[in-house]
DNA sequence: CTGAAAGCGCTTACAG
DNA sequence: CTGAAAGCGCTTACAG
């Protein structure tokens, strides 16, 4: 039924071989031959069929791009990226979401994925420990985004200690004292994320203290609002908080607001990630950056390295971070005594 | 190299047929024989090679979503459901983006999108027009999201006349009179919602005023700030604000909150769609909301039956929508006089 | 209930 | 430079 090869072969008068050939663009064929080909192609409406080559290739053409959580605007900015990175590279984009809390489907992803249907994963893993992240003769290719400590698989990371670190220094700079952490905690990225707030804290003299670590049980915008909420019925007002992704730092913003404190006057406010809402938040967010294209482009070009060379020595890419400083903080009022 | 069906099945000393029965819970095998293909599959690791069965299939289990945009928080949440509904069917979900000003790129997904490897194509049209949208002998089984009118196709809608007349009217029944308009136009939903803000007010007695309608060049929430920021350059401040999207709402509160206009005191400001982003925003924005995964689940149906019944006629659902109002609007202050 | 064969549509050696 | 054959790994008739 469908318009196979075989049929643009006989309404071109040359071999299946040829059409394949000029379809793909390898071996060698004559200009008259090739355009012959390509106006059959035209006439019959021919689409190889990807699942053939892909059986015949061992290629689907196909990576799956695996994250905590779709629904954010930071893994919206960071999908497109990585479909546009992939697009330029000829390759489709299969997205996943693994949640926060289930062990089973990132594992599972790792070893049973579609695998002989994608080429690859780009994973960002949360629960997963170093030891279950080891490559093993079934999982596919892959990459992780993020901040697993582990050396034998390829890996994009951003320093995450060095940029909270940067962050709260910053906020410390500003003349803050009492300085809040918000978030979920469950994450390696927010484990190092939290570090790096200590260090920080204990760097400037200023002890860390459990009483401003304000855990937030999900990774939503409304539980941060709610979380900082409930906190602020129990405990004095901070100088500055932390958040450590810009969506809950927007639901901190929103908290505060509802409850009349003005932000940066009142109390500092930073998140981390630079989503575009962010940007235009109001008051617009101190936050960290990073070139999320770049981010895409580098894992995308180690997965296809990785594809090519199944046994090369992993490699990390670091991305650089910037501190960006925006209206949401501002120096702190010397109080006066 | 790689483990097949016919390596397990030489292990569990049965036929190949019989694995991919187990494998597949087709057929007839007795619980001894499904005991011993299972834990021969265990032993060795046997994963199923997708595109071999593809192949043979005909189906991938692959369906691709295709928007215009993939970054913005909306496309986050219609990914998100998108990507839970099809795993509930155990389908995979590839991602593509359009844009909004690339009419071949739309054309093209619909006649070449790697058909034969995905099953069916779901879609947002922006560009195209109804004549473009006829299914050909070469489009795959597709369902379109949006306002496209037509009836070729499978169709999943919001009625955005209705909805953003109610809004308006929403606005016009707080009191507000000069009520503004503020988006990108050129996409069908953009003119249907423009449509229902000119119904709203001429129904109101208030004359639709091309001075009212503020263009935004791209979709982008930075766009947006700086449209309204040029018209309030140039204009009077309106009474109301409806921004086509909340992203682009999101810009606006910006703008007002940089001039230092108050929102809702001195304006009001509505945007659509329901992120949630917006839902804490500062202050949460008057809005447009939809079941996003009520959406997402019957355009899977669709396309899953449409798959299975290619011949069948074209069906439409309207996905209901409400209103939801919240801080960002408010009850018109009395000018004197 | 099971086995052997055919074939899905490609591409890659292998001959000519 | 081209053609005929083999085979990627499945599943679906077809026999037994």
């Amino acid at each position: 039924m469908r318009v196979t090869l075989k049929d643009v072969a006989l309404h071109a008068g040359v071999s299946a071989k040829t059409v394949s050939n000029v379809v793909n663009g390898t071996g060698r064929f004559s200009p008259e031959v090739r355009a012959r080909v390509e106006s059959a192609v035209a006439a019959l409406n021919y689409v190889p069929n990807f699942s053939a080559r892909g059986l015949r290739n061992g290629r689907s053409g196909l990576i799956c791009l695996a994250l905590p959580n779709l629904s954010s605007p930071y893994s919206a900015e960071l999908i497109r990226e990585f479909a546009l990175a992939a697009a330029g590279r000829d390759l489709g984009v299969q997205i996943e979401e693994t949640g926060f809390d289930n062990y089973e489907r990132e594992r599972h992803l790792l070893s049973q994925a579609r695998r002989h249907l994608i080429d690859g994963l780009i994973m960002s893993p949360v629960l997963l420990t170093s030891a279950a992240l080891q490559p093993t003769p079934v999982t596919p290719p892959m990459v992780f985004l993020g901040e697993v400590r582990q050396d034998t698989t390829d890996h994009v990371w951003v320093d995450n200690v060095a940029a909270s670190r940067d962050l709260v220094e910053h906020l410390i700079g500003l003349g803050h004292r009492r300085i809040a952490m918000l978030g979920l905690f469950v994450s390696e990225s927010a484990r190092l994320r939290r570090e790096g707030y200590r260090q920080a804290l204990t760097a400037a003299g200023l002890a860390p203290s459990a009483d401003l670590e304000i855990p937030n049980p999900t990774w939503t915008t409304a539980a941060a609002a709610a979380a900082l909420d409930e906190y602020l019925d129990r405990c004095p007002l901070p100088d500055a908080i932390f958040c450590l992704t810009d969506s809950q730092a927007l639901g901190a913003l929103n908290t505060l607001w509802r409850r009349g404190i003005r932000v940066p006057d009142d109390v500092s406010v930073a998140g981390y990630d630079d989503i575009t809402d962010g940007r235009y938040a109001v008051p617009p967010l101190t936050t960290v950056g990073i070139d999320k294209a770049r981010l895409a482009e580098v894992a995308i070009d180690l997965l296809i390295e990785r594809i090519a060379e199944p046994g090369r020595r992993p490699r990390r890419v670091t991305i650089p971070y910037r501190i960006l400083p925006r209206e949401s903080s501002k120096p702190a009022v010397r109080r006066p005594g």
